[in-house]
DNA sequence: CAGCAACCGGCATACGTATTCACCGCCGAG
DNA sequence: CTCGGCGGTGAATACGTATGCCGGTTGCTG
């Protein structure tokens, strides 16, 4: 071994006195090598400042012990920050792989591009976490791409019923439902939602319907023109209440999609001479940091990032390795603050 | 080629008629491949669907084509959420990579943890990132191991004189004493500081000094007792605006070392029934999306994330590729909004 | 004392790519 | 006509680890 390069297994076998295989097998902990021989091994190996070199182990073995992780965005002006929520994601996740001993490999996506998905076909990595809102038709397609291809992955969404094993989600129609509880029983009965309730994002639509139970399980008589589509930025809440009042809606508490949506909403509201909550209850959800910190805080629907996270990384890697996963569907649990 | 299996170069040769060498040629653009035989491979790569292993690529060439980020965190409550002013910055490392071609991938490291920093020796990465505020005097010394192991990295912080070339960052004086010259034309006198103003935390220490430059040069007269120590959360924000008001310490400003210390900090004096911005000015430092979010929106000192992140990798594959770099020192902006 | 099992560990090789070197044929110059 | 050169390609091999298979040693049993 020339001084200045790394030291290989073979290094280890030729001053331990045994064959390369031997210290493969002693520093993976295989049971055939006998006690002594390990430890002398493990002593040369720490001396030496010795690591397995992942890339020829990744090689021979067929695995990477490295999970990807996409983030979808619909259209990122190219600037633009992440939903606080999936970084707080990011975080749990980054834990959880740690925990495992996994790596995790980090990627943007933009949802049109082609994501090549290079990371598990040029096996960089053994499975993917797919993580973002967005149009839910523009990654259907993939997907089917995805299973056809034998890739492993979860996705971070709506739990539907077809994709089993494959998606882990909150509880969304409960969220909403929670959320609408929770208005009526501080006495509002004029509920608007901002956010897109179309199937094309299937995580809103359900909180809506959730929502709309709520409210009939309470016999609050539905009103019409108190739904207004709007996506995931503060500046969508903004616009949207401005044409709630635009529209001259009567309104007396807002349930928005998005703690982002809510934050930009009370905004609007405040501009307007709204105030929160003596005039209008406002309910948020995902419970992002920023949502503690609003003025005044936010009450909201907070999704269990941490589980979140967890819960994605277990599943992923019980899939690949063969284990039978099932789709996991976590509770949202409503915090209340100052907003209601 | 089992049907089953992902195909590889050899495969590719076979039905090209060409041998395995010529074929990672092809793909590679090497120019000793003629065009005919280029066009050939490639359509038939890309009707396999082949991608290259690239595990075995890094193995054989000794680079991965990939960074590794470290985020240092000095006390991590393990829920704990991360500064949000990071994870701005992850995202912009992320799309300098992406557009350089380079993965990257992305670890939590406890300050007073090893960090073996597998990831170079184990050559999953060709260089590192190191991000985080934190005691200074920690990593000191694991810096020098880096060194002292060739380690390629860069780290985003105060710019020492004496890191040529590692160290990327923001112009902390200079920061401060803008946020001081913008305090003391918006008419205040009484301006506190908060945050650590030990060299433990060199950043913070160095906005500290930018405001009493500033302070000095409009000949407004010291005044002691208007620091108080913080790290980086909210709640040290809220709770060292306690301490000055238990101080009876007068005040009619407030330099917070950080955002999220600044919103605390607004919260703790919505609390104690002092106006902002009317009784008390208010300036941050970072801009993090909450900043434009808390009400009143916060002043605060820009740090440009998106220009911070291209600097950092650019400069880290610079080393890598043995060129030349010097140490950069960004510029930060003041953005007024409604705390002063 | 022979036979056998359990235990250890070595030999050979595979993983898929990139690179060095050598080779072949062709063309133009001398 | 010969030779040098060059464009284009193949053969061989290296990268460092993991593993299937096999052989040797030890200790115990009958």
């Amino acid at each position: 071994m020339a001084a200045n390069d790394k030291p290989t297994s073979f290094d280890i076998a030729a001053l331990a006195g045994v064959s390369q295989p031997t210290v493969s097998r002693a520093l993976r902990g295989d049971p055939s090598v006998s006690m002594s021989t390990r430890l002398r091994i493990e002593a040369i190996a720490r001396q030496l400042n010795y690591t397995v070199d992942k890339n020829a182990s990744a090689l021979r073995r067929g695995q990477s012990k490295t999970l990807a992780l996409l983030f979808f965005e619909d259209a990122v002006p190219d600037g633009g920050s992440i939903n606080p929520f999936f970084l707080a994601m990011l975080g749990s996740i980054l834990r959880a792989c740690a925990a495992r001993g996994y790596d995790l490999l980090t990627s943007f996506q933009q949802l049109s591009s082609d994501w090549h998905v290079d990371f598990e076909d040029s096996r960089k990595a053994d499975g993917l976490i797919l993580l973002g809102y967005g149009d839910y038709a523009l990654y259907r397609g993939r997907e089917e791409q995805l299973l056809r291809q034998g890739t492993h992955f979860v996705r971070w969404g709506a739990v539907a019923p077809d994709s089993a094993g494959r998606t882990v989600g909150i509880d969304n129609f409960r969220g909403g439902y929670e959320a609408g509880r929770h208005l009526i029983a501080a006495g509002r009965r004029r509920i608007a939602f901002i956010g897109d309730a179309s199937d094309h994002y299937p995580e809103f639509l359900a909180r809506y319907r959730g929502l709309a139970a709520a409210l009939a399980e309470a016999e609050v008589p539905p009103v019409d023109g108190l739904q207004v589509d709007a996506l995931s930025r503060g500046e969508d809440g903004h616009d949207a209440i401005q044409t709630l009042i635009a529209r001259g809606a009567n309104f007396d508490a807002i349930f928005a999609a998005s703690d982002l949506i809510a934050i930009g909403a009370m905004h609007a509201l405040a501009e307007a001479g709204r105030s929160v909550p003596d005039d209008v209850g406002v309910i948020g959800f995902d419970d992002i940091p920023a949502a503690a910190l609003s003025q005044p805080t936010l009450t909201t629907i907070a999704q269990d990032y941490r589980l979140a996270g967890e819960k994605l990384v277990e599943t992923l890697i019980a899939q690949i390795a063969g284990r039978p996963v099932d789709t996991a569907m976590l509770p949202g649990r409503l915090i209340v603050r100052g907003s209601t």
